[in-house]
DNA sequence: GAGCATATTATTTTT
DNA sequence: TAATATGCTC
């Protein structure tokens, strides 16, 4: 790493008060830009950390920057406050939200529980489910939550039917969440807005207390976002932001780009710095990105410029179909470790998660250790969603949503029926769930199993929750564990169960690990803690660098990070772009600023694939190139076909690399000399596909941390590794931490968040 | 009330 | 294709 700034890094680094916007182009240094900055405001201008707070997209930069801050300052940033909107608005409406009808106990509903309750109330409202898609209906009232239109506005607004129908059931569902102590993943953002809106004392006492405020992906904030911000930093202004507008991916989630186009508007005295400068792909790399993105109307316009020299050019590759691309990529990813090693420096992108599959079970045929990013969370397996609901149901008896997930977990008798009475009644006395169990007696016409077992469930979560006050949660969790009889309830259901017992006791393992935050404004349980986190993990977060494994994973989700290899796929009309984007310009170039993205993550080599055949829905799909790939400067890469398609060896030789640059198998002229002949697909030989079955747990995640390797742990600092146990998901380290009141600590490794310590 | 078989229908991206 | 929804049986 550079030991110095370039002159434009330094300038936004040392400015001193002010609202700055820093436009960073992809791989300029804008982390760095960030956390020297943040470092500089602590010690030159004597910026308390608790007078700072910084934003970023994701858990895992919030963890990133803090442990950079916390280098460059030599000591813990204490008090700081930094995280995602979501996890900072989760963070403020525990100490504020009584002003929204909330207690510091609430829980967060996630997309199902919200889906669950959408679709109930519509039920009670009789809309018909087939007319409009519960789904259509909770991302309406998503986005009016986004741009902070609340249900009397949006009603007045509401014109379709859906919009209509979707207003009717989002004032039923503010009530619904109010009266369970809950909010939805997007009242993170729209209650705290709301409250600093509506509440003049909280509003200043927090710009008193922050008096920087920085955002990271400014380009991807949304108006609930935007007006969070600029309500805490309108008293001082001293907000940075920095951003990129060519890497904007996020506007079907209401991101609205012109936050960033607009921001000297909006703040008139703005300091503008742009970052241009691009320390992380070679030449060529980036000379296509630019060719790519070039082609977009609504943007500001850089040019982002080469530091790196020579390189070589990036390969267009064309597949015959889906398995070919992918196989082709494993060959690429394998010719890759043989020639310049560590498989870790490699990821595959693609468009959608349903592209995984092939590319999964390629490298799996290749037996070439990969690591899925993303697709499914640990927090969203079966039996850890039911553990989560008792703890949701513990922490906050009023969660409707977690009673009737834990009332199931495991089986008890309680079925539809009872439910549907119970919910009746609950309704009509304007109490939760689990108090009307309590009174189950006062309704008729119930079994008595039934009664005995709601009354149980009722005096577990009595009894644990007294515990909750100051138990840790792996406390928690085993005493209810057992007193529901969860675990031989898995046991029972045979070899998939002991799998589940697995993940739980990895669940326990993890609880044990929870670290109360710092702050400690509010005293909260350290239940408390553990839900909010558990609720606002994403699979990104999950991702150690402990694995020497090809990372796999959306576009979106690789935003931010960086690869010496990168493999973009599926590069077809109606994929990348998907098909809906060609109705809407806007949507298009959004896909376009996708690719862009995709481009700019890689550092020496880049692969972009396409097929002629694609299997989707379930069907075999004749598909063409990417429309983004035309009038590229073919000066910039280097177009090769896999064997399959080049059908006989005529072209080129079989054993022509993918990357030689002797120019065998190139094709200059394509389309024109060169018409491929669709092989039909044909399954691979069975015999094949056996020798090549590897163990599961190889697959992914295994660890490749080595005892006596270096790590460092966002709150217990460096230490060395002691001991390595365990695979696949469960591997666990156990670590000495330098720090002698930490000492020797046992992690998961799919929870700690290490980091090789490379200082 | 729960489990199983069949029918249906959907796929964009994520905090 | 695969996940989910519905309907049917015990």
């Amino acid at each position: 790493m550079r030991s110095t700034l370039n002159p434009a890094q330094r300038e936004a680094v040392e400015h001193g008060e002010g609202p700055l916007l820093v436009v960073a182009g992809a791989g300029s240094g804008k982390t760095r830009v960030l956390t020297t900055r943040i470092a500089r405001l602590i010690e030159v201008h004597a910026v308390p950390a608790q007078a700072i707070l910084a934003v970023t997209f994701t858990n895992k930069a919030a963890g990133e920057m803090r442990d950079r801050v916390g280098r460059q300052l030599g000591r813990e940033p204490a008090g700081m406050w930094i995280g995602t909107f979501h996890g900072i608005g989760a963070r403020l409406l525990r100490i504020h939200g009584a002003h929204v009808g909330r207690t510091a106990e609430y829980t967060i509903y996630d997309e199902d529980d919200s889906l669950a309750v959408v679709k109930r109330l519509m039920g009670r409202c009789r809309i018909s489910v087939k007319e409009f898609a519960p789904k259509a209906i909770n991302s309406e009232i998503s986005s009016a939550k986004n741009a902070l239109v609340d249900p009397p506005e949006y009603q007045a607004l509401a014109r379709t039917p859906l919009a209509k129908a979707a207003a009717q059931i989002y004032n039923l569902l503010e009530a619904t969440l109010r009266g369970a102590n809950a909010v939805s993943f997007d009242d993170l953002l729209a209650l705290p807005v709301r409250i600093l809106h509506e509440q003049p004392i909280v509003r200043e006492q927090l710009q008193r207390r922050f008096r920087h405020v920085l955002v990271d992906e400014y380009q991807d904030t949304n108006r609930a976002q935007y007006e969070f911000v600029r309500l805490i930093a309108a008293a001082h202004g001293n907000l940075a932001v920095v951003g990129d507008d060519d890497q904007a991916i996020y506007g079907w989630r209401g991101a609205d780009i012109r936050n960033i186009l607009d921001f000297e508007r909006d703040f008139p005295s703005a300091r503008v710095v742009r970052l241009e400068e691009n320390y992380r792909s070679t030449a060529p790399i980036l000379s296509l990105a630019n060719d790519v993105i070039v082609r977009n109307a609504a943007r500001r316009g850089k040019t982002l410029r080469p530091t790196r020299t020579g390189g070589e050019p990036a390969v267009l590759l064309e597949c015959a179909d889906d398995r070919d691309e992918a196989e082709a990529i494993a060959d690429a990813v394998q010719q890759w470790r043989t020639s310049r090693g560590a498989l870790r420096d490699c990821a595959v992108l693609y468009r959608t998660n349903a592209q995984s599959r092939a590319m999964e079970e390629a490298m799996r045929r290749a037996a070439i250790p990969y690591r899925l990013v993303g697709a499914v969370r640990f927090y969203d397996r079966r039996e850890i969603k039911d553990l989560v609901s008792w703890l949701r149901l513990i922490a906050n008896p009023a969660d409707d949503e977690a009673f009737r997930r834990a009332v199931g977990a495991p089986k008890r008798g309680v079925g539809e029926t009872t439910l549907e009475l119970l919910g009746l009644e609950a309704r009509e006395a304007s109490i939760p769930l689990l108090e009307q169990a309590r009174r189950i007696d006062t309704i008729g016409g119930i079994r008595p199993a039934t009664r005995t077992a709601l009354l149980d469930l009722v005096a577990t979560v009595d009894r644990v929750r007294a515990l909750a006050v100051d138990a840790s949660v792996d406390q928690l969790l085993v005493q209810l564990i057992t007193a529901i009889g969860y675990d031989n309830a898995l046991r029972n259901e045979g070899p998939e169960g002991l799998d589940r017992l697995d993940n739980v006791r990895e669940l326990v393992t993890s609880a044990a690990e929870v670290i109360i935050d710092d702050g400690g404004e509010v005293g909260l349980r350290p239940l408390d803690h553990f839900l909010q986190r558990a609720m606002l993990v994403t699979g990104l977060d999950q991702l150690g660098p402990e694995a020497d494994a090809v990372t796999m994973m959306t576009v979106h989700t690789a935003k931010g990070l960086e690869y010496p290899m990168i493999c973009v796929t599926g590069l077809e009309d109606g994929l990348f772009p998907l098909a809906r984007a060609f109705d809407d310009p806007a949507t298009l170039e959004e896909e376009r600023r996708l690719l862009y993205v995709a481009i700019t993550r890689a550092g020496e080599r880049l692969l972009i694939s396409w097929a002629h055949q694609r299997r989707r829905n379930g069907e075999l799909l004749p598909c063409t190139r990417s429309s983004f790939l035309r009038g590229l400067d073919v000066a910039h890469f280097e177009k090769r076909a896999t064997l399959k398609l080049r059908g006989s060896a005529r072209l080129a030789s079989p054993n022509a690399s993918l990357f030689s640059s002797s120019g065998s198998g190139r094709f200059t002229n394509e389309d024109r000399n060169f018409k491929p002949r669709l092989p039909a697909w044909s399954p691979r030989s069975s015999e094949q596909v056996s020798s090549f079955i590897q163990d599961e747990d190889a697959s992914q995640d295994t660890p490749s941390f080595v005892a006596g390797e270096r790590v460092r742990h966002a709150k217990f600092g460096s230490g060395a590794i002691a001991e390595v146990s365990g695979g696949g998901k469960d591997a666990k380290v156990t670590v000495d931490f330098d720090d002698e009141s930490v000492g020797r600590k046992r992690l998961v490794i799919a929870f700690a968040g290490l980091r090789r310590d490379f200082d």
